[in-house]
DNA sequence: ACTACTGTACTGTTACGGATAGTACAGTAA
DNA sequence: TTACTGTACTATCCGTAACAGTACAGTAGT
């Protein structure tokens, strides 16, 4: 695993290492129970404080795609749907929502969206088709 | 103007005003030359500060989606290209790149994204054919 | 048993951003 | 003159992020 954090950035770095993890699990970069690194070699790498890690890795464990073995580290959860229905869809609205507000500004047309979108999923490897 | 803002959400206040505002001119439901309300009107009519507000105009400025005159009051820009293009991309890029960060962990098959989007799509309204 | 690792849990401290309150000033218009 | 407008300050409060340091119990290899 290759975690990569910039601190210029306005999002904090534990949601980033979240996000990372996250993907990474969701992809099957990291399969279902492999270790992810230690809080302190992860910090050590990372030359932040193993505070930081440790707080992304409680969220990891909060949302239930990644279990935790106290002595023994913490390993990438079976992937599978963490959500309800409900929840999912819910949560597929809210980011496409966002993201439409996002773009509705800067202008494009519906055609050059659509197609953008198409070729976007299309080369996003790993979303199972 | 019906500015609505949640104190609970964890987006900034101010931000949710810059982005009620910037979706309304971007659709023109704020047209061109129309004004916003005052600062102290709309700090009034949502129970905050108006240097919440402030904040909020400033930023509308900046983004050069209003106009502020000074005594007057702040009006709707013409709604124009604000970003070139590389600029334009690149944000359509980043804002496409997070959602499908968003939406991978939800394990949705490529056909439903691709149906969900479209039909997002179409639906959503004053996003120019 | 010893050692070295693991996650976890504290106490402090520092820094920054968001929001508040209050005040002030110059421009605009009835 | 009066009442509005945006703008610009100072000061304060609170929450979050990140830091430093320490500590403890569980795990495993020697």
């Amino acid at each position: 695993m290759n975690i990569q954090i910039s601190t210029g950035a306005n999002v904090p770095i534990y949601k980033q290492i979240v996000e990372q993890f996250r993907q990474a699990i969701a992809t099957g970069e990291l399969k279902q129970g492999e270790a992810l690194p230690s809080v302190r070699a992860l910090a050590n790498q990372l030359v932040i404080n193993h505070n930081t890690v440790a707080k992304a890795y409680t969220h990891l464990v909060q949302d239930g795609i990644a279990v935790s073995h106290p002595g023994k580290g913490l390993f990438a959860a079976a992937v599978r749907n963490i959500y309800s229905d409900a929840e999912r869809t819910r949560r597929l609205e809210q980011a496409l929502e966002h993201f439409l507000s996002e773009v509705l500004t800067l202008g494009y047309t519906k055609e050059e969206l659509s197609r953008f979108l198409e070729e976007k999923i299309a080369e996003t490897a790993l979303i199972k088709d």
